[in-house]
DNA sequence: CACAAACTGTTAGTACACAAACTAATTTGC
DNA sequence: GCAAATTAGTTTGTGTACTAACAGTTTGTG
């Protein structure tokens, strides 16, 4: 490629009067739009590895698995989803049989959610997909980067 | 916080015969798990410095700004983002006068879409709040971190 | 005790995001 | 020259994801 300087380049102005503000944003340089292409990427692993559960479903029952049991919104909270949202989850996986529900006698506002045994049996036999699912989204990176950018990215948390 | 072995913290298990496969499956380690939390917050960045658009909407019209014209899958290939999905982001961006459709008379297929001048005006008073975001998503890192999370991000892809 | 404040779950509304199935228009390959 | 494949756009259906508003329950405080 022919050497010229940058600006000869880039610009591609439509109106002198136009340019100025946006003329020098690149989008495919913002942090926001290379995360929704890698998570992009990321789901297109998962669901591949994956099919039975969506990315949400399997952190739900996956947290469920892990603390035996909890209330709806506290499930909600455990894995940064909000309350609005997690009703859907929860009624997928109820509906499906991989939880079950029962309102608490000591406070009648809140469904203790518990997996059923079909929840954690589903559970234990993808859980070693969800490792490597991990491992192919990095797969790109060697081991060190995957180590320094796992770091840098829970600093962005 | 006194010392015991790890296995001892770890170990809450149900039943015996559940452990073994996901005992050691620590959600909040993924990548992915990460991923949706960091984009979580980098949306609430997004929303509190630029109201009037959703992410999605501004790399449409910012593309739709540095190009000057695209068919609507095409705008849709550009972002990544799939024919389903740009049909409704168009839509709504044409309901609020940011961009006009016309059909190509060669190729009665084709939408031709354009930033009004509306578009174009609010695009360049909005990209600035845009660059913005991007260092606020960014502020947890040092200049030097910064530059190597986007080199890994970018190798995500 | 009373009552405001906080919390739990629900509903409605908006906006992605993708798969699958479909129509219409265009391009290709023989 | 024409059938087959491809492409552009649309529609339907499912699943996040968040805001705002709401009802019932519990709790903290005066």
């Amino acid at each position: 490629m022919k050497k010229m300087p940058l600006s000869v380049i880039v610009t591609d102005h439509h109106d002198a009067d136009t340019m100025a503000a946006g003329a020098d944003y690149q989008l495919e340089d913002q942090v926001g739009f290379i995360m929704r292409c890698v998570n992009q990427r990321h789901l297109s692993i998962f669901s591949r590895l994956i099919p039975e559960l969506t990315p949400t479903q399997f952190s739900a029952l996956a947290k469920l698995c892990a603390t035996g049991q909890a209330s709806q919104n506290e499930l909600g909270r455990m894995i940064a989803i909000d309350a609005a949202t997690i009703k859907g989850v929860v009624d997928r996986l109820k509906h499906r049989g991989l939880i079950s529900s029962e309102s608490q006698p000591s406070d009648l506002r809140r469904l203790i959610l518990k997996p059923t045994e079909e929840g954690r049996i589903l559970f234990h036999q993808i859980s070693a997909a969800a490792r490597q699912v991990s491992e192919d989204t990095l797969k790109p990176l060697s081991e060190k980067e995957k180590h320094v950018f796992m770091k840098l990215l829970d600093k962005l948390r």
